[in-house]
Formats: structure tokens, sequence, C-alpha cells
DNA sequence: ATGAAAGCGCTAACAA
DNA sequence: TTGTTAGCGCTTTCAT
């Protein structure tokens, strides 16, 4: 042979089953899932095998039928702080449940994203779709394949998994209305995101019950840079109170409008959304509408395991709302009794960073 | 409804095979990584393949070889967002080398990273230990099966990559001493980390050159609540600089200081290290020393490429240095003219926060 | 409960 | 170039 020694194999469990005098079948079965057999042989199979260092290949163990204890996340940009506690949710639930978890990166990219779900989707028996920027088609076709769940959109066909941003917005809309602001502006998040509909929709429902100004600006990234860019806008109009698609966009919108001299939240009231690692320690901490991240992570799994052991052909089970709550922090404040402020521009030394 | 048809399995190669009239063995090469076959069979086969939805399993595809075009990067806590910036990086590259990154949470524990190892080594071509908790004989026993990469950690026997700490920390030192300040404190990290070892060493170099005091309190978890708890017993001594083994500690220390009725910098400096997500945005801004994080990312996924193109056996590289960089910003300043401060705790209302 | 045999979908010699 | 023939390591009928 090639190399003399140092492929030296991994052994199989034709070597256990010579090792231990029995057939490879037997030697199969010692370590298959159900039962967890327990016969004399199959505990001194398991004895030999550990002695001399046999683990099953995955590889092969997943062939035959598409066993693989592989489940999958792909998240549209793991740089984005969101997605830590969704992760870590979602790998605690399937580690416990003996499933490897597969984080994938799509950097908001539909293309990438696209790729990335052809690469793991024969890999894995589930997959999880956080905030995916794919259009319904293409998840309804991966969801044919596998079980799929769906983080942060709503889809007839596809369980998902989302929080009640309704209710989220709702409560961000009556917080600042209860300190007295009467115009609000929404930062728009990404065009094809979903949640960024659904949260426009929410406030704009929820400013016209509570008799509020509404105007939307937009779209912009979710990013810190984004936020920046949006503050330029917002400093443009005399508003006194906004809510940001997300905190990224709220944070960088923060430290955008105190670059132009604005202050908050003397001048104006900023509100995030999801409650993301950071919002706590930006300055000042953010209010915000906090998502149940590591309970979306964690609830989807769980699904996911429930459609695999029942097989269930997935359509069954509906949108799934997971509570938001509101977060107060030092973000908002009621607002001044002052009607026209036009000094706002020039009080205070602007804060100048280099970017 | 349940499904009837649900199991069309996906075509096979011998599907495409029978469909093109030819040899099952012409259409594996069809697909086939190295010369890309071009002639006109081989043309009219790709072609076939993707009329009938064909797409090669990759399970299937590694079992006789291993070659499953996976690669995987294991960090200590996906929550830790000093990878984020790393996994974007060995993204991108191993991506755009035609490599699918799976990105695994060890979850801080060294039982979860054995077990995320054993499960996932065998799947790969390659691996990376981001920050690994795992013995130096444990590692290189991965390292005996796949090529393996270390990160933020020296192995003689296994290429690793990091970043230049000690360089790293000298800058920070002597950006302190150059400040004014004559005692330094360090706050330590996880006594498994390799890294903190290498700070704190860093560290007592630095400080005995440049003869200032130098103190180490700690070990503390690396992250926000370590800090809190660092805070108290850095305010029972009069330190007036402290240099912490990340950001995430510097940042939770800040805040437990600022409870504590000290003011950063005023009272005590602050240095960090990473650069993570969040240093920029909290208050004050966080001065640090900047680890190339994504380029640490991208290189350890180039290095790992490496060796899967020449099949070096792993030992020849020693460990790759990438710079880091101090980043000065706002939690560092010159030190206070008064010498013997009695009434720091008292003065200014201590800061009551719910925990 | 155990053994024998037939694949899972693909790759890799070897011939032709 | 293309077809033929064995497997990769494991699971899974089917007998025994």
């Amino acid at each position: 042979m090639d190399a003399p020694e140092d492929a030296r194999p991994n052994p199989t469990i034709y070597d256990v089953a010579k090792a231990a005098g029995v057939a490879p079948s037997t030697v199969s079965r010692a370590f298959s899932r159900p039962g967890r057999v327990n016969s004399e042989t199959a505990e001194r199979i398991r004895r030999i095998a550990n002695e001399i260092g046999y683990r099953t290949n995955p590889l092969a163990r997943g062939l035959p039928n598409g066993r693989t204890a592989l489940l999958a996340v792909i998240v549209a940009d793991v740089t984005n702080p969101f997605f830590f506690e969704i992760i870590r949710g979602a790998e605690k639930t399937a580690s416990e449940a003996g499933y490897t978890l597969l984080v994938v990166d799509a950097q908001e990219s539909v293309d990438a994203e696209r790729e990335a779900l052809e690469r793991t989707l024969p890999l894995v028996e589930g997959l999880i779709l956080a905030t995916s920027r794919m259009s319904d088609s293409s998840i309804r076709v991966a969801a044919k394949q596998r079980p799929t769940v769906v983080m942060n959109r709503v889809m007839t066909d596809v369980p998902s998994v989302l929080t009640d941003n309704a209710r989220g917005m709702r409560s961000a809309v009556e917080h600042l209305a209860g300190l007295g602001h009467t115009s609000l502006t929404y930062v728009a998040g990404p065009e094809a995101s979903w949640a960024d509909g659904m949260r426009w929709r929410a406030f704009r429902e929820a400013t016209s019950e509570l008799e509020l100004k509404a105007r939307r600006i937009g779209p912009y990234p979710p990013t810190l840079a984004g936020g920046l860019s949006a503050a330029q806008a917002l400093a443009k109009h005399s508003t006194t109170a906004v809510v940001a698609y997300n905190d990224l966009l709220a944070i960088g919108a923060i430290r955008g409008l105190k670059r132009l001299g604005r202050s908050v939240p003397a001048d104006v009231s900023v509100i995030g959304f999801d409650n993301i690692f950071g919002s706590d320690f930006c300055t000042p901490p953010l209010t915000t509408v906090a998502a149940p991240l590591r309970h979306l992570g964690a609830f989807a799994v769980q699904n996911l395991l429930a459609q695999l052991r029942s097989s269930t052909p997935a359509g069954s089970s509906g949108p799934t709302l997971l509570p938001a709550k509101l977060v107060e922090r030092g973000s908002t404040a009621p607002r001044r009794a002052t009607k026209k402020r036009r000094a706002t521009a020039t009080d205070g030394n602007p804060v100048r960073q280099p970017a």
C-alpha cells in the first residue's frame, strides 16, 4: 500500500467484530439508536470497541438512511449579535438531544445563503433558517427535502417561530406616547426583511390607534453604519422619538445623532429592537423591545426534533409567537417642554470622533 | 396529508447515467474536482443532470475518500463577540475555496468541546480550534487525524495563528506609562486560557522594564459578569490603571467601577484586549489592543487549505504571529495629580442599579 | 439474539 | 476518453 503507517485508518466495525468474534451486524446493533441493546454480548462489544478506539463513522452511518445527527442553522450574518443567543439556545437544545448543530453564515447575501443551503441541506436531518432573505418558494423547496423551521418570518406551510413583533411594537409606541411624544419616526431595516415589514405595519397601526403622527425613513442596512446614515435623515426633521428596526440601527443612529449635536434622550428618544449584546452598555443604555433570543433558538430545535420523531409533514403547525418584552433603559425620556428649538445643532460641542 | 410520494429520493448518479446513456463513472467524472473534465459528453451530462435536478450527495462522495469539502471551526463560546469576526473571516475564505465552514460551539466547557470535536472531526477535512480549552495532548490527537490549526495558542507541532500578544501588551503598558501611571493591575482571564498566561507574562515583562509596579487579580471568567466581580477587587485598592485580559472583562470592570462610584477614566484608566464588537460604543469607548480578528480567521483557513493541498504533515510551520494594534479611545487618561484620595468611595453617590 | 447478504451513492483503480 | 468492477463503513432485511 502507499502510506506505510501514517494512514492508519480508524478501526471499523469489522475490526471490532473480529476482535469480539462476532458478526459485523452485531457490532452495528450494539451501537444503534433505539432500544439501546443490552445483552451481554452488546456490552462486551462496546467494551472492546472502546479499547481499540473504535468511533462510528457518521458519514458511513448516514449513507444508508439519512441519519447524520446533524442539524443546521443558517444565519443571515454571523457577525450580527442578534444571532448569538439564538445560536446558543439552539446549540444547547440540539446537543442535549444528541445532535450536532452546524452554524452556517449566509454573509447577508441571498446567493451565499442559497449556496450554503445547497451545501448543507444534504448533510443534515433538519434545518433552521434564521432570518432568511430567500424567497418563500425557495424556502418551500428546502422544506420539502428536510424538516425545516423558519425564524422571524411567517410561512403558512412551513413551521415558523418568531417574536411577537406586533405586541412588542405596540408597547414601544405606547411607552413613547406615555412620555409625551406625539410624532414618531420609524427607521426601516432592509427591504427584503420580512420582520421589517411586520414592524413597520405594527408601528403604523399602533401610532394610528393612539393618534400619533407616524413617519418612516429608510431602508437602511441593519448595521451600525446604517444607523449612522439614518441619523442624518433624522437630524433634518424635528423628530423627538424614533423606533428603529433593530438595536444595531438604533445604536448607530444614537451615535450619529450625537455627532450631529443632538442629545439622546434629551432631544430625541430612541428605541431599538432585539436587546442584543451591547445594548445595555452603549450610551445611553438602549431602551429596546427584547426578543426572546435564546428561546427562539431552543424552540426551533425542539420543533425540528419533534418533526424528526413523528415524521410529521411539517405543514401542520402554524407560526409560533414568542413574547417580546420592552426593556426600559436610558435612551428614552419625556418629551421636552420646549416647543421649537432652533439651537439644537449648536448647543454643546458636537462630539467629534474619528470614524 | 400523508406522503405517498414524499419519498421521491433525489436523483442519483445512476439516474443521470441512464438519462444520458453513459456509465455511472462517466457521470462521476463529469462532476469531479481536478481537471474539470470538458469533453462534449461531460458537458451534455452536466446539462442533463441539471435538468433532472441531480445534486451530488456529499455524504456518499465523502465515504470513499473522506473528501467532504467541509471545514470546522470550534469556538469556545459562540456567544462571545470575540469570535464573530474570526468566523466571518474564516467563512469567507472557506467558501471562496469551495468549502463549507461549520461553526461549532463548545459552550465554554472542556467536555462539550471534546464532544463537539469527536462529532465533527470525522466529518471534516480540516479543523480550526479557536481558543481551545483542551489539553495540548488532546489537540495533538485531533491534529493526527485531520489537518488542524490552533488559534490563540502556541503549539510546537501543530500550526497555530495568534495575535502578537507580547507586543500588544507592550504598547498597552507603554501607553499607560506615558499617561503617568506608575502602578498597573492586570485583571486575569480564565486559568485554562493560554492567552491569559501570555498576556500576564508580557504584562510583567513590560512593567518591569519600564519600572512600574505590577499587580494581578483574578482569575475571572472572560465575561461582563467577570468584569463586574473584578471591579470589586479593583475598588479595594488604589489602582489607577488596569489592563484586562479582554474587552468583555474590561467593559464589565468599567461598569462595576462606575457603580462603585469610581469614574473611568478620571479615577482609573482601563485597557482591554481584542477590540470586539461593542468596544467602541460602550461608555467610555474602550481603549484596547485590537486583535486582527478577521485575518486570524482567514489565515487559519488558508493554512488549512494549504495543508490539504500539499498533504503536509502539519508540523512543518511554526506559530504565526499577526500584529495587534493599540486603539486609543476614551477609557484611558492621564493619571490624576492628586496623590492619595481617600474620599473615592464616597464622592458622588454610588450609582445603584439592580444587578 | 445473532449471522449472512445486499445495498446507500459515489469514487477509483483497472481495462478496453 | 469511456466502461467495468470493486469497494468506502455502516444499516437493514432476511434467515437461522
